[in-house]
DNA sequence: TCTGGGGTCCTAGGACCC
DNA sequence: TCTGGGGTCCTAGGACCC
């Protein structure tokens, strides 16, 4: 039996976030196929219901199914993160006024704690996803359960049949319905069962969310690990994941993206790799943060299989964080010269800033402020540079930023960005 | 021709400590 | 001859998530 006081939470989940976003701005798009692709647009990262219905499976490249698409005069898309971002951001902040703790899970998922609220609460996840949807024009699932396990799978549910209308609580099945519905969903569908765990699983016949539910705890933490166990655990309505109310501080940042075209000059890849660091570098510092190491790395196509496959990468750490972009962009460069090599066609690279700390002065107790040459001020020269950049979007640049813009990636399909830029607002 | 990007956590193994 | 037990920290690789 469980103790008293049970847990309750919701799962909100937008359907199609990223297709759903371009459908408010382009509402003839309302009821077709439509695809976004990633960056570069390289695969399908999300689709309609109709696209879905056509085939087209989540994250395959897009060349293997432009046949598919023409066809069927699928509406594709490029992604647009200004947009779906700021969208999100409207979306949570609505959610945030049905439960008093909601953790923001993903760019289009909230987590929120429903527990002891004095409403019906079916009733009320209702009104939620109507007021986002009026307010919005994003349409949303919502999933209750026990744990976060559970209100995922509900979510699952929500969305899987029509006739729950949006919303369905998984606590409400009496337990023989329940072991049906577990019959009906494999193992793979739930929260923290992936490919690897899967393919585990099947090898001694656990195939769907019952057998899972049914097997040993014993085997299933020695196949599956801790992970695997706290699954298991909330499926059997044993919370073992609890809600986060305040995202824990990042570890590190990572800037990365498939060229446009595969580089193999150095100066290009310098280039690249420049505009690569001030993203990150801006985000660290929006993070108010310092990173103690360096990674660059460099790749070339692994899909090409008549080249050798090359990763270069190397990391290096500094004796005291740094957080200044006239500190780490020359460091990229410098690092970046370090594994460099000629001959080879690179389709990919970027930087990761890692061992990330508060940003506060440390002293550095090698070097001593004596006999030294004194220091050039690059704290206020670049928090000039960086208040100019956020005032006349992004117009100062560093030389190195500064080139052709082969690598610049593809994104044919884009739409303006309609919340966020004063220039591509909607024209009606 | 054409295959994303950004994260976290866990585990195993090695180096090192007393 | 006979070679313990317990711990930390770091790193690389694997697995998962959206």
């Amino acid at each position: 039996m469980t103790r008293a006081g049970r847990q309750k939470f919701a799962l909100v989940d937008c359907n199609n976030f990223y297709a759903s976003c371009e459908r408010v701005f382009e509402p003839k798009l309302e009821g077709k196929a439509v695809v976004v692709l990633s960056n570069n647009d390289g695969c399908v990262v999300a689709r309609s219901n109709e696209a879905k219905a056509l085939g087209i499976g989540m994250g395959v490249p897009y060349f293997q199914v432009k046949g598919l698409v023409q066809k069927n005069s699928v509406q594709v898309k490029s992604s647009n993160y200004p947009l779906y971002g700021d969208m999100s951001s409207r979306v949570m902040k609505i959610i945030d006024n049905y439960s008093p703790i909601q953790e923001i899970y993903s760019i289009d998922e909230s987590f929120i704690d429903l527990t002891g609220l004095p409403f019906n609460l079916i009733t009320h996840m209702q009104s939620l996803r109507g007021q986002v949807k009026e307010w919005t024009g994003i349409p949303v699932c919502v999933g209750i359960g026990r744990t976060k396990v559970l209100a995922k799978l509900a979510n699952h549910i929500a969305k899987s049949y029509p006739r729950f209308k949006g919303v369905f609580d998984i606590d409400t099945l009496p337990h023989q319905r329940y072991c049906d519905l577990l019959r009906s969903v494999r193992a793979r569908k739930l929260w923290g069962i992936g490919r690897q765990s899967s393919n585990k699983l099947a090898r001694i016949n656990i195939n769907s969310s019952y057998d899972f539910y049914r097997a040993d705890v014993g085997i299933i933490e020695t196949l599956l690990g801790v992970n695997g166990k706290r699954v298991y655990q909330e499926l059997r309505g044993h919370p073992c994941i609890p809600i986060e109310l305040i995202p824990p501080t990042r570890q590190q940042i990572v800037s990365s993206r498939s060229f446009g075209s595969d580089l193999s000059d150095f100066d290009e890849l310098k280039q690249a790799l420049t505009v690569l660091t001030r993203k990150a570098v801006n985000k660290l510092n929006s993070h108010q943060l310092a990173a103690t190491t360096l990674t660059v790395f460099i790749y070339t196509n692994p899909h090409k299989k008549d080249k050798p496959c090359v990763h270069l990468s190397k990391t290096i750490g500094m004796t005291t964080a740094i957080q200044d972009e006239s500190q780490i962009i020359p460091l990229t460069a410098k690092t970046l010269r370090l594994i460099y090599e000629p001959g080879h066609s690179f389709y990919k690279g970027g930087i990761v800033l890692g061992n990330l700390t508060k940003n506060y002065r440390q002293q550095d107790l090698f070097s001593s402020t004596q006999n030294e040459q004194p220091q050039i001020n690059s704290d206020n020269s670049s928090s000039a540079m960086q208040s100019i950049n956020r005032r006349f979007n992004e117009s100062l640049k560093y030389a190195s930023e500064i080139g052709n813009d082969r690598w610049y990636p593809r994104a044919e399909f884009r739409s303006n960005r309609y919340t966020t830029s004063w220039d591509e607002l909607l024209t009606v």
